[in-house]
DNA sequence: GTAAGGATGCGCT
DNA sequence: GCGCATCCTTACG
């Protein structure tokens, strides 16, 4: 859309099913307002990790401190810190009341890309779940930012990517889960052609 | 209070 | 392909 304000992902588009979220989200913009400018990306891969049956999710091992806002309304960003360093961004999904969300793995930068570089401070940019993080300016103060209406973390709606663009394949990094979450095809990335 | 390990990235081999 | 950085969260007691 250029030239006209794009429509931003609603409610609705988080209160569904995870895997239908995550696999929607890609061809999506996801944009982060820092100092007054747009730093943005196409989302070009996903994850979901679905409630307190999936072993790969934090969500396994029930509500705590840490996942009590994947168990809040949809629509909100819930970014957590892991090995010492890396933040991780996802956005929870489905009803309130059900653990859920979908991790955003990585982006095709769009726009503010040198302000990515000076954030990120090397390259690639953003093909991968904490350096899409660094270089957006992303960590917990915005845990629990709601996405629907916040100013500074958005996601603008683009078109469907057609399902012959679309791959799923299990996750990455959940050696720690058991088999059948490991296996499941819950990954997805838009193919490169 | 303490220990174990992680939804990763980087540099070296 | 492998080891490591580095600290938060959790589990257990």
């Amino acid at each position: 859309m250029i030239g006209g304000m794009a429509a931003r992902l609603s409610r609705r588009f988080f209160a569904r099913p995870t895997l239908t979220v995550a696999r929607e989200l890609l061809n999506q913009r996801l944009v982060r307002v820092h100092q007054g400018e747009r730093l943005s990306g196409i989302i070009v891969e996903t994850e979901a990790y679905v409630g307190e049956g999936d072993s790969a999710a934090h969500s396994f091992h029930g509500r705590t401190a840490r996942t009590a806002i994947m168990y809040g309304p949809p629509g909100h960003a819930y970014v957590y810190f892991t090995y010492g360093m890396h933040w991780m961004l996802n956005f929870v999904t489905e009803d309130e009341g059900f653990p859920a969300a979908v991790l955003i793995r990585a982006l095709a930068p769009a726009e503010g890309i040198e302000t990515m570089r000076r954030l990120r401070g090397r390259e690639p940019l953003a093909d991968g779940p904490a350096k899409l993080c660094q270089a957006l300016a992303i960590d917990r103060a915005l845990l629990g930012e709601d996405i629907t209406t916040s100013e500074r973390l958005f996601v603008e709606r683009r078109p469907r990517l057609p399902d012959a663009k679309v791959r799923a394949t299990p996750r990455i990094g959940i050696g720690y889960a058991d088999a059948p979450a490991r296996e499941r095809p819950w990954r997805f990335l838009a193919a490169h052609g």
